[in-house]
Parts: C-alpha cells; sequence; structure tokens
DNA sequence: AATGAATGAGTCTTCATTCAT
DNA sequence: CATGAATGAAGACTCATTCAT
C-alpha cells in the first residue's frame, strides 16, 4: 500500500538524509515559526551544511512540503481505526478521540510547524485541508450516517457536527500551542472528556 | 462605560488613522500573512504612505498588537451575554454559541491576520491566551460550575470540557480560515447543532 | 565694521530665533553628531516646531554654515589681540594662546559640531579652512616673519612652524573632545605651558 | 612576535577578505564620511557584494572597529622607537616626530576615515583615546620625566607639555586633511621643525 | 509666522539560493 | 555528494523636507 519501499541502499541513505532534514526542519519551524527560521538554523539543527539541505528539497517552501507528506505518512487512521468501527459507537468515538489526541501529542512539532503557515498560504490551504481534514471529515460522515440509520446516533446535521468534532481536534492543538495549562496536564483524561461531551450528546434520549 | 472617549478633535483625528491603517493591515496580513505581507503593501491598502504608519505604530510587530487591541476592543461578551445568564441552560448555550460565531465571522480577517503569528512567536502567546482565552474560559468554567451544582449540568471535568467548547470555537476558525465548504454555508446553522452536540451531551439524563 | 546691525523689531525678532535654533543645533550636534541629530531633536531642543526651523534655514546642513558663521562672528582675534601686538615677543604668545584656549573653551560645543563634520565634507573643508585657519596663520605668519627680521625670534620655517602652532590648537580640541582627563582640569594652566614650549622650548637653558 | 599569525588556508583566506574590506571601507569614508558612505558603495570599491561585507562584519559600525583594530595593528611605536630611547634627547624627539609623521601619512585614509566619527560618537570616545592617545601619552610622560630628573630636559608640567605634543600631531593631520597647502608640500621637513620649534624653542639663543 | 502630519526616497541588513571546490 | 562563501533581491524603518491649516 506504500508507494515505495526504499529498497536499494542507495534509496535508504537518502530517505534517511531526508528525514534527518525534515525532523530538523520541523523542530525549528516549530520553535521560531516558518519565516523567522533560517536555512543556517536549519542546517545547524540537521547538522547538515545549508548545501546539503538543496540537495534533497527545493526550496525552503519544499521543506515545509516534506512535513506534511511525512506527517501524512504517519496518519494510519484507517488500519488502527478500521478495526473499531463495528464496535459499540461509544467505544469507537473513544477510540477515536485516543487515536487523534494521541496523533496530535506525537505530530506536535510537525503542526505546529505546518498549521500556521498553512493558515497563511492559500496555495497550501487545500493541500492540507484535503490531506488532513477532508479526509477523515468524509470517513466521519460515512459512520455517522451509518449509524444515525442504524438509531445509534440521534439524527443531526451530518456534515455540520462533524466539522464541529473535528474542529475539536484542531483547537485543542492550538490551545496546546498557546500553552493552556489545564489542557497540558488533563490531555490523557481528554478522550473520556469529549466522549462524555460529545457521546452522550449523540446519543439517543435513553428511555427513547 | 468605555474607559477612554476620545474628545478632543486631535484624538479624534489620531484614532481615526490609527482605525485605518489597522483595517488596512488586518486586511492584509489575512490575505498574505504576517511574513509576505509588506509595510509598503499595507501603506497603499490603507491609502497612506509607508512614514505614515510609523506616525502611528512603532513597528509591523506592533501593528498585530494593535489588531490585536482593536479585537479586544470588540470583544463584549459581559454585557449582552451577562443577560443570557438566567436563562434556561440550552438558551444560554445558544445564545453563547450564537455570539462567538458572529464575533468570528464579523472578526475574521482580524482573527486569520492574529492566529497564525500568535501560534509562532512565544511573546505573543501569553498575551493572545490571556486576552482571549483565558478570560472566556474563565468565565464558563464558573458559569458551569454553579450549574452542575443546580442540577442542570451533568458533573464532569470543568476545566477540561470548557477547552473542548473553547477548542471548538478555535477549531472552527480555522477550519473557516482553510475554506471548509460546509461550514462556509452552514455557519448560521452552526449554533444549533453545536447546542445539540455539546448540551445535550451535558445536560442529565431525562428521568435520571 | 559688522555688517547689518539688526535695528527693526523685526530684524531682531529673526535674529533672536536664530540664534535660538543655532545654539540648539549646535548642543545637539556636538552630542550627537551632524548625521544622528534629527531635526526633529532639534525643534525640540530649540523649543519650536520642525517647520519653523525651515522658514530660518533652508536645510539642515544650512544650520552647520549657520554655526560656522556665528562661529566667526565669535572670532574677534583682531581687536583684542592687536594690541598685543607691539608687547614683548613671549608676552604676546602668551596672550594669543590664553585667547585662543579661551575661544575654544567658550565654542566647544559649536566646533565640535562643526569639526567632524567638516573634515568629511570637502564641500565644507575650504569654508572652514578659509574661515579658521587660514587667515589665523597668515597673521601669525606675518608676526613671525617680522619678529624674526627684528631678531626676536630665531629663524625658522615660517609656515610649517605657524602651522604647527595651529595644529596645537586643533589637536588640544580634539583631545578635549574625547575627553582627555588631564586637559581638561589642566586646561587654564595651558598657556603658559604652551609659551614655554613653543617659546622656550624644551632643552635646559645653555649656561642656565 | 605579532599574537596570532593566521597559519590554516582558511584563516589566511579570511584574514585576506577582511583586509580587502576594510581598506576599501577606509577609503570610502575617508572620502564621503561614515554616514554619507553607503554599504553598497563600500562594496562595490571591495569588489565584493554587499551580502559578503556581513560574512565578515557585523555591523557598519563594525566595520569602523575593523579599521580601528587595523590601525592599532600597524602602531609598532614601541619596537621601532625603543631602540631611540637612548639616543641624545634631541635625536630621540627627532626620530618620533619623524616616525608619527610617517605614522599619520600612511594611515592618513583610515584616520581620516576614523576620527570624525570618533569625535561623534562617545562610545568610540574612549576606544580610540585610549587606543591611540592615551598608551603615547603615558610612555613620553615618562620619558620626559626621565629625562628631566637627567638635567637633560628643562623642568615642564609633564602631563600638559606631553598633551600639547600629542596635541601637534592629531593636529597637523587634522590641517592635513583639511587640504592645508603648504602642510601637505612641506610635510617631509617636518620633522626638524617641529624638533627646533619643541626643542629648542622659538626665542633666539640666549647670548647668540 | 508657526505648526506638525504626511511624505517617500534612501539605507542597512537579512537570508534563500547557487556553485566552485 | 557535501560544503559554505558569495550573492543580491527584498524589506523594515528613518528622517529631511513640504505644505495645508
Amino acid at each position: 500500500m506504500a508507494s515505495d519501499q526504499p529498497t536499494t541502499r542507495r534509496e535508504r541513505r537518502i530517505a534517511a538524509r531526508k528525514a534527518q532534514i525534515i525532523d530538523a526542519a520541523a523542530r525549528v519551524f516549530a520553535e521560531k515559526g516558518f519565516h523567522r527560521a533560517t536555512t543556517r538554523e536549519i542546517a545547524k539543527a540537521a547538522d547538515v551544511s545549508e548545501g546539503t539541505i538543496y540537495n534533497y528539497f527545493d526550496s525552503k517552501d519544499d521543506l515545509l512540503i516534506g512535513i506534511m507528506t511525512r506527517l501524512a505518512e504517519l496518519e494510519s487512521l484507517n488500519e488502527e481505526l478500521m478495526e473499531a468501527l463495528e464496535d459499540d459507537v461509544r467505544d469507537f468515538f473513544i477510540a477515536m478521540f485516543r487515536h487523534r489526541m494521541d496523533h496530535i501529542q506525537q505530530g506536535q512539532k510537525m503542526l505546529q510547524a505546518v498549521l500556521p503557515e498553512v493558515m497563511v498560504s492559500p496555495e497550501l490551504h487545500s493541500r492540507f485541508y484535503q490531506q488532513f481534514v477532508l479526509r477523515i471529515a468524509t470517513l466521519l460522515e460515512q459512520y455517522v450516517q451509518a449509524r444515525i440509520e442504524m438509531g445509534h446516533i440521534r439524527p443531526v446535521d451530518v456534515p455540520l457536527t462533524v466539522r464541529a468534532i473535528q474542529g475539536m481536534f484542531v483547537g485543542l492543538l492550538v490551545l496546546r500551542i498557546l500553552g493552556d495549562e489545564p489542557l497540558q496536564s488533563g490531555w490523557d483524561n481528554m478522550p473520556e472528556v469529549l466522549a462524555t461531551l460529545v457521546f452522550d450528546g449523540l446519543s439517543p434520549r435513553e428511555g427513547g
């Protein structure tokens, strides 16, 4: 399913270098922002020369694309979560929430590097939106729609409800970036809190 | 009630100029991002010279602060919403949601200008966080806590639940910036959707 | 002898304003240097508006010319010193030295404002040189030449010797500007020291 | 004897580039003055790009510091002159005068670049004063004091006398910068003239 | 005659990108 | 492939000067 497993020694070396540079870039971008980060800093953080960066990436912008691509590879929503699809609705939500929270936590550096720039650059809007928002939104819409029809979820405006949930993740990421303390220390409890908030709201009234 | 009504002719002229420049800056920042926006563009958008900008603001950074300050002035959460405090819980939430959605819509340009930069500049983190997140969060926490004690809201982890709700607003703003279509066209219906999602989740089970 | 004694009330007012502005300019130039001094600062120091400066002077450069002119007016070498011309040679030198040292002390602000800029701007070179160096040099040359012929001064290379003496004054001004402490506190004794040095020489009196 | 001989190829290349840029800067500063000189001009004069300048110097100000440092390196007062210390007093003075005059002539561009700015910038005052004035002054004071005690020099106010001599050099540099013609053409004769003036004095030999 | 807001040309400085070694 | 010095375009900011009030 993954497109190109690097097989040859050469390909593996190249992939490793790219990863090394992307990691450094993500770290520096996250810390100082895309524009305040200089290629010099990134080179130093990656422990290579500035010139080397340009042997692997076309431009500074391309580094950002690289981070997004890397981030997308880490997205394994499908496999892990698909298994929970058949679970009880509530359990599925908890699983999904946990999955997203973990994902945000792991990828925070990269998301923090990418998100602000994405919000600002129309050319990146759709790339990011498609890659990270729409795919999940579509999936969720299908799921919710199906469960509504099965009577497991109260009838709601599906697209908007899904946006609200999606938005919550994005917003929690932003609050995290802004350094919100309760969120920081309570992060691990969020899946349950969200499940209670969202799911009990979605579930049909007891005794209905 | 407003602290300093500019009274003299001179003060009014200065305030007008500042507003004129801030509006232009917000527009340009929103469109191209803080760093890609040039002072020349802002000057042109404001129909003044570059030099004039610096007669009213210390630096480009200061323009951003100016936008935040302006945004904060538009915050009138208290007055309008306080009246709804005694309403039925559900009605209050709808009122609040509507209020926030309107606010986001009106201030989108400015928020779009400010938010990405705020996420990226540690010095701005706390300023923005205190001004736009924490104040509302604190208010909501108090409200929710009180209503829990009155039995109008199910016992929940108050701080985290409030973060989830706050996050939703922030996240919806981000999705809006990213150009999400369903959100765009369904924006006016969001208050009800959110109320259903969030409130019915908070309300104690019927017959409980 | 002075060209235009301002007689009418109007002329006196104008002259007063010019003096007020020139004083301020000299102070600010002396403190921060011509280029680092802004017209705004000068205006503030003169307690007028920036615009007013331009009602009395054509440009910032013109202010410098104004200071030089003012400085030249203070030069009254002739009158006071001419009386000493017939004195004993040694007494004349002491009188002259004292006169120059006083002059430097009084006009330091203005000289400090003017000299560095004069050294740097070829257009000002000759103006300053003619006004403040050559006139005195010529006078001294004539005096020394005459006294040599009278046997009161040892035969020397007159032009170069006079340059050396002139240079001493200029150089002492520079050292003063640089903040040399012994010079500062011993300034009043300099005339005698210089007279001993220049007139008697360092070598012990023969047969003394 | 010089502290750090650049040994590696890299160090030599860097030192050469710095020298190349400093020379250009000194030329341009001397001609137009520090503030009227643009980095663009300096770059052109040094035959490098503007950016390259900043690879070797932190700022335009730093170029001035660089010139001063370079100038200080050329100061070899000690070695060459120390040998003359034991000479006849008159011969020592001639040697010193010749040394200083040569030094001024060689370093005129750099001095002309540095001196006016030094007079104007309090931060540079002491740096220059210590480096170029005080060191020599102290040396001279010691010498004169010793010779007075040996009876080779008439008892005088040592610090002030030394200032007068120091001032003469500085002043002659200034007159040279101002384009004084007799000085220009007679420069090579100045050491003898100065020696006669300072050491013998103007007064005719008693009993001569 | 005085004011001071508006102007915009001019400058230092940064930094992504290139390329000779 | 790696390097890092060189490049120069671009941009924030300053400030002498003007002019409407």
